[in-house]
DNA sequence: TCCTTAAGTCAATAGCGTTCACTACGTGAC
DNA sequence: GTCACGTAGTGAACGCTATTGACTTAAGGA
């Protein structure tokens, strides 16, 4: 892999080094160290190469966070398809998500928000569109209910993911910051919280992430309801 | 404010920082310019102070940030009473949350996630679940909606958020990006995209919201009622 | 075979958070 | 009144960061 050039130092070959390569690297130092963990100089480490070279791959930090954001993509719709039932697709979608999203929490908590126009994330929104089309909707419900879905999805899902990213980077320096969650001083200070205080602290997130795609899909079948429901008014 | 010294040079009176006088700059500052902006050299321009000195009132970057969510709460709460109507009280808390994070789009997306154990939130968990106890849901219910709605609240408020300062950080860099969204390039890649890929650009993230949090409240009324119908049907 | 292109390297720069020894002000004890 | 102490504000470090530009040299076409 590397050289042994003349003046007696080492150097990768050329094309060692590709956006691939560099990706998998940064995803990998993420997933392990956290966002502000990678740094040109780890990158270098982990490649054996020049900090400076990944500037022959990607112009900036910035452009590679974005490419990370696209990998998320891919990896989440990895084997994905199309369900019989609509609802089962829409399900397997939002589940592929949220555990995808849960694996990789750093770069989710970045990446979200952004609009990658990489080739993966015209896949997805393709794939919503086509179970949205499959239950029935017409265009312009469709459009309403994909974003309705993408916006719950990604929102909760980058939630979740965040809040572990955030737990993970505490961990690191043990200050035991996240025990004292919710210990309030007075409870004539907060009536309604000191009432059920104990109930408060268990939380299950991907439960209440269910139970928010059941309600989208609720509507999505409502929906379908009102749609047909109009043609047939039409048609008597 | 600044006295002179005998040796010539100025220094600010003992007491001129505090914590509030520090966030309240540190809000100017993420508000006009960014996350990225907030540095201790520009706390110390807009406080006239020595960069160093802020060590004297935080402990560290985060904790400021960590404050500045709080304070978040504080103002999307300032002046908030229950009204008559639980739902009425419930549609003012997601209101204010949305208004407050578009406002102050950079802290929000840095802070939403985060449990400041701050004197505010615990006022802000309280005022929902009295919303919730005066819908008459019972305590178990009330935790799990209260969850539901705070998830729902904050991920998406802080999804518009982040986008709107996403969508600042490069108004500054003018790249024009963001206009190239959604553009494929093959129709028979994504057909389902692109049939309605021209409806896909309008989005109303704020009308997106509201049906989400009237999804919500509807699963209120219905946990309501669930446990209406339990009641007189052990009555009976 | 040579010549152009571009991948990898290295050194330098500016800006960042954080630490530390230092200075001098305001306060409480006497 | 005054004296000592605690502490707010200072300024000079430190090590780390992203980014740049000049360089070397391998690879591939003419």
């Amino acid at each position: 892999m590397a050289t042994i050039k003349k003046n007696g130092r080492s150097r990768l070959d050329r094309g060692t080094l590709t956006r691939s390569s560099i990706i998998e690297a940064a995803l990998r130092i993420m997933d392990e160290s956290g966002e502000s963990k990678l740094t040109f100089a780890r990158l270098g480490q982990q490649l054996g190469s020049s900090p400076s070279a990944m500037y022959r791959h990607f112009s900036n930090r910035d452009e590679i966070i974005e490419a990370l954001g696209d990998d998320l993509i891919r990896i989440s719709l990895d084997g994905y398809a199309p369900s019989a039932s609509w609802e089962d697709s829409l399900w397997d979608l939002a589940v592929r998500a949220w555990r995808t999203y849960e694996l990789h929490p750093a770069v989710a908590s970045q990446t979200y928000f952004r609009v990658t126009r990489g080739p993966h994330e015209l896949k997805a929104v393709d794939a919503i569109l086509q179970a949205l089309s499959a239950a029935g909707l017409s265009e312009d419900e469709a459009v309403t209910h994909y974003h309705l879905f993408a916006m719950t999805v990604l929102a909760q899902s980058a939630d979740h993911a965040a809040k572990l990213a955030a737990m993970k980077a505490v961990e690191v320096d043990p200050t035991g910051r996240w025990e004292q969650v919710y210990v309030p001083r007075d409870p004539h200070e907060a009536p309604y919280y000191w009432a059920v205080r104990d109930k408060l602290r268990s939380r299950d997130d991907y439960a209440l992430y269910r139970t928010q795609i059941e309600l989208v899909i609720e509507s999505v079948r409502r929906a379908v309801a009102r749609e047909v429901g109009a043609v047939e008014r039409q048609e008597s």
